[in-house]
DNA sequence: TCTATATACTTGATTACTCAAGTAACTATT
DNA sequence: AATAGTTACTTGAGTAATCAAGTATATAGA
């Protein structure tokens, strides 16, 4: 049908992907009552060794600017998921601490969101994932 | 580091990942007064056989709401880019055809566009990226 | 032919961001 | 030790979408 180029093809492809897998997830996520991105947050927070990272270097990981970090983190703070901590080298920084109850709730709703991965990529192979997670990672 | 199962490390880091390339690709877009998604309705709209298209139609295509194209469309309706039509078999639907500016946009953009998506794919063979297309195709 | 249901949109209110500008604190240079 | 520049974050204003509800038209069934 197009004649386009396989690299325009694989960048509207791919954005057409990640928005329809973004909004299945949400859909499934909604019933812990936290969002997509929210759970990305708790994964980055929950992987890093003291549970604790800056902002920036979260905004980073997960994709959208400081400034977003910043609306985003407020009302994960307010229900308590995340606690804000002070980093006593750096008086600019506020460090993201994955709470007690924020490690609960990410291992609650991650078993809802591996359900709900697995099952939308259910249509490859461990190998064929494997190798897009591959490529797709040199492209970050 | 982490022990995520592949389908899970998959949906997230591929969020990531068409956040970095819509980001990027707005950015040289921008040049032509036009956004990604602007510029994916086009090309929706310049692969289809009559340069036509239901809403709805487009709204899958592109991955957002019928909502979203009413007012995607609006103002491109406004400067030229596209027309509405109706279709005299149905009153209720309001096709959208990309106009001969439309088309002349589109195809300075498409300049700029496969650039630009080259240099962001760079480091992936054209082998590689019609694999990823392939993968991909099956999860939509 | 009426009635019910479904489809194709549009619109008001809301959400999830972005960007630009601001503040505060750190770092390097002289 | 003062100044200039950079970094980390926050905030006000704006944008791009969403959802839920509404309107209009089409379709199917009694």
């Amino acid at each position: 049908m197009s004649n386009l180029p396989i690299s325009s093809t694989f960048v509207i492809q791919n954005s057409l992907l990640a928005s329809k897998l973004a909004k299945r997830v949400d859909g499934q996520l909604s019933a812990h009552g936290i969002s997509f991105t929210e759970y990305v947050i708790m994964h980055h927070l929950s992987n890093s060794p003291l549970k604790t990272m800056r902002r920036i270097e979260l905004a980073e990981h997960v994709g959208i600017t400081a400034s977003g970090i910043t609306r985003l983190i407020s009302p994960m703070e307010k229900i308590g998921i995340v606690e804000k901590e002070a980093n006593p080298r750096d008086a600019r920084q506020s460090l993201v601490k994955l709470s007690k109850t924020g490690q609960r709730l990410y291992g609650e709703a991650s078993v809802s969101f591996e359900h709900c991965a697995s099952s939308l990529t259910g249509s490859l192979s461990e190998n064929q994932l494997e190798k897009m997670v591959e490529l797709s990672a040199r492209l970050l």
